[in-house]
DNA sequence: CATTGTGAACTCATTCACAGCG
DNA sequence: CGCTGTGAATGAGTTCACAATG
């Protein structure tokens, strides 16, 4: 592997948005952008677009710009979004059921191969996304069986960690936990967390505080 | 206003992961917490909690610790949980009702009092939170007659800015926005987003790069 | 005497400024 | 000439280390 010179980890989020930008500019019919267009866009500084990019290598044309379907290919290509990723649910509550309703999974290209849930009122019955739901306890087996990728934990918070534990059993080393709770697992498996309970408190200590934005 | 010196904004993050652990610690029924346990607790270092703490008073007593419950009480007054806050929640379809439905905003003491969507099918339903859903044109002058906090998009990409028009509109200038894409503002509204999508992509990134966790 | 509170050192991230180049 | 690519400068945030203290 490459000498990667420590990349931010706020990069790699921007990353996300620029890609997601440059889908939208190619819809729209632009086939060239700016480092100022794109920062424009993605709410950052022109700099900041050019030194995340630089990072990786020079995409760009001085004089010229990024050549918006070739900067897509690159960035997707980083962040390996070329391959299908599979993903198992686990909770299918409120959430985890409009999740998998939503589709917004698979229309970001991940594909949702599996069901998880403890009520075995629940179990058996297809999901909207076409998969079954399984009991839990079948979790460690089934999702090595089915090369899970990542797991997404969408139960209460009482249940996370115990979710977690069954992810890492069965060798599921990434977790996107939406629970608001901090699950612990070794430094094998990945997690990042959606915890939109902390998101409002941040609201109303800026809303109180006036931070200037 | 005090001379506040510069808080980070990780810092308020912290802040709320702190109190809903001081919550589970009051539950458990410990009275003092050290630096220490708690940093454990949040998988932070005990010298960020110490530090967090340090921006806004010395909150312990040395040789001791933290009063679980009164440290609790401190945060809540920093992050201004003590006050009712209300939102409302626009695009009522899979996700908007399952965030309703889970009474999460609610448990988290916050008030949803209004739900809105442009679907003329829905409106006049009531959502299982007790609200009625309300016609997205209604918007601006509902929010401002039922003195709405802050707004929560829960809307597709496409619909977002719009809808976010609406709320500045209607002089709610908190946002959570679900939708994933970024919205723009003007500088008095504040905008926190939790956006998955990205959060999939930072997984795949690290999944590949073998970052060090 | 264990643990907090905090300046100082350090690490990480962003912005600046301009050389490099199509 | 215009815009990228990048080292150097600045700024923000975290960790260290230890003095202060109930």
């Amino acid at each position: 592997m490459v000498k990667t010179k420590r990349i931010p980890k706020a990069t790699i989020t921007r990353l996300s948005i620029y890609h997601r930008q440059l889908e939208l500019l190619e819809f729209d019919g632009y086939r060239q952008v700016s480092s100022e267009k794109l920062a424009w866009l993605c709410q950052v500084s022109p700099a900041q677009v050019r030194k995340d990019l630089g990072y990786f290598g020079g995409f760009g044309v001085r004089g010229v710009g990024y050549d918006v379907i070739e900067l897509q290919a690159q960035i997707r290509e980083i962040l390996a979004l070329n391959k299908v990723w599979n993903l198992a649910v686990v909770g299918i509550g409120n959430l985890g059921s409009a999740l998998l309703r939503s589709g917004s999974f698979a229309m970001r290209g991940f594909n949702c191969i599996a069901a998880f849930d403890k009520d075995p009122a629940k179990v058996g019955k297809p999901t909207s996304a076409g998969v079954p739901i399984r009991h839990v306890d079948e979790l460690p087996t089934a999702v090595r069986d089915l090369q899970v990728d990542m797991g997404v934990i969408t139960t209460p918070a009482s249940a996370a960690q115990w979710v977690a534990d069954m992810f890492v059993r069965g060798k599921v080393n990434a977790i996107l936990n939406f629970s608001p709770t901090r699950i612990y697992v070794p430094d094998c498996c990945l997690v990042e967390n959606i915890d939109f309970t902390i998101k409002l408190d941040i609201l109303t200590y800026r809303l109180t505080h006036g931070s200037a934005n």
